[in-house]
DNA sequence: ACCGACGGGACCTCCCGTTGTT
DNA sequence: AACAACGGGAGGTCCCGTCGGT
């Protein structure tokens, strides 16, 4: 049926937005309850329990990443034009965020890599495929005489990804975006050195 | 009395501990004094709450941290020197960390940032210092014409930074040193393109 | 659900006589968890705190004194007899009392004057209907020449309560009915003094 | 020596204040602590433990009261006079407490009839030195033919202390000295009626 | 599909009292 | 005589999850 499904779908969302700002131990089931004005039966209804709610909101907070890349490397063939693509979408991630509390990878991450082995196996995943995302634009690149052969695409995928991370991390601690958008402007200058 | 301060000292280095690993909302003071030994009157004789346990338990992460950058600038006087130096004392971070669990900026910033402002604060004070050191190595190198002076010091900073906490975001979620270690190389090479 | 209000009543009876008898600081959740049989959870799922608790197990214990004044004036007419009667409702007070513990409207008085205003409105509504209740039937006494209109009827209801609650208070004290027959009987005479 | 019947003192001055506030099971000894700038330690050298504390307290209070009573029959030696001069003495009693927290007698029976026996049979040792008082007045009376003999002197302290008590109990409930006025009001009367 | 009562326990905090030290 | 660390436990509150009912 269509309506559990859109209940369903509600929870998560909610749930995901809470998880990503209070993180997965900082946030209550009576927390969900009150976003969603569902009572305890109804959430417990379509979960097991919170730990398969918090597993399904990540899955939610990754696809709605994952669709802010969809459309942006239409009209970009040449490597180097994704790659900045990729990296000028975070220019208004502070400002339109995909969740409020930030990027739900670096949150996961940084709070299951320890305590929670199932969440973290899903933020692994995730950063998984945007590393071999960032792979296969380069990889393309090289085949194609774009980008610089000597460059180890594996180091540039986790240096992107460790930067735009970092910079995140430290422009929602200080509420300002001037340290993502340094963390950018340095992707775009590396982005040129290796990219004809 | 001494030997208050030694049983306030243990009980901030195991809450340091327990905060670094599951979080701040994930950690209990039950887990404290497990950890100590003490019961509850022992521990709230020397912290009024949580609260301000955690508080204690952050500035001693960060002066562990801060520990480790005391020795290294030692015979290095060129700007250059120095930042490798910083930078490769990231090399045995994961292997030899000053507390179990990651690096503790990281960490509390993740978690704090829209939850808790006293410890948001205590984290930005961390990072200004931390930048505040590299910029002052920077502008130093700068006027003994070490450094190109076309670079922005404070760019510098937060690209450093931001690298930094998010190889170490990355090498902690796949348990893996590798990115760390690309975030490493990464900035050594930065650091030879503008300092001569 | 016929089941809810039904526990939820059971929580307040008991609570009301735990109150009444150990006061609200003296009477704990773990008491009224004891006299009902529930566990924590299954108290809070019907007040959010004890001090909701303790206000509904208040206004339960002033609904059990007002039923005592429903039947009691039934076929009294005259002033004089309906104050009489108010008057011998406590000949039986301590002997068969609506609460153990003696008069809620006393113990919640003296004890929430300085430290909980809350509870105190309440007192403070439960005595106005008491002072409202006696102020009318002197009124209606003097329209109908039944009482001495040189009487001042607020004076006499704050003589009526006080009398009555510190008699209560003292046959308490001394767990002997003596000091509140005593207190009855003055005002009986009193009564006389001014109805024909 | 001097210094500690000076700290002991202070200790009950502050205890008895706090008690009559916030009666016995809501004031802690961190309370006493707090208000007397003592450590556990200083507290628990003078009193084995806090029961004990507050029988001193109650002492020192009821001394308190006593206190007042002294002077005040000084020049009258009629019975009438006498008992009108105890009953002034509580026109002032709101406006200059012995106390804060209202009369400790009421506060103390009321919270300690079913509770606390130690403390019961100190307050009914207080209310029987009252009674014992206007009983000893009322009976010179009626030996000088001051007083109607027809008059039960047990009766009339009993309604005394009764109508003060709950005189007091109102007033301090509405924060309205009118109620107890009231009460004197009536026991001016009552004097009159019986002495000549 | 959803409500809501309830269990059972963990949470942080504060309690009272003891003990060793100065 | 007073301080202060500490034990051990109870305080009120909130947690997650279950289950009977609708």
């Amino acid at each position: 049926m269509a309506k559990a499904q859109e209940t369903r779908e509600r929870i998560i969302q909610h749930a995901a937005e809470l998880f990503n700002l209070r993180g997965y131990a900082g946030a209550s089931v009576s927390d969900v309850m009150q976003a969603t004005g569902l009572q305890k039966g109804g959430i417990y209804n379509h979960f097991k329990s919170k730990d398969e709610l918090a597993l399904a909101a990540f899955d939610y907070a990754h696809q709605l990443l994952s669709q802010r890349y969809q459309s942006v490397f239409r009209g970009k063939r040449r490597a180097g034009d994704r790659l900045l693509a990729m990296v000028e979408l975070y220019e208004q991630f502070l400002e339109k965020p995909p969740l409020p509390g930030g990027c739900p990878i670096l949150n996961t991450a940084v709070e299951s890599d320890d305590t929670h082995p199932a969440l973290r196996d899903r933020v692994q995943h995730a950063i998984d495929a945007w590393r071999a995302l960032i792979h296969r634009i380069l990889q393309k690149g090289i085949e194609r005489n774009e980008i610089n052969p000597s460059i180890d695409p594996d180091e540039v995928a986790s240096v992107f990804i460790a930067l735009l991370e970092g910079g995140i991390m430290m422009s929602k601690l200080y509420n300002h975006p001037i340290h993502l958008h340094r963390a950018i402007h340095h992707l775009k200058h590396y982005i040129h050195s290796f990219s004809q």
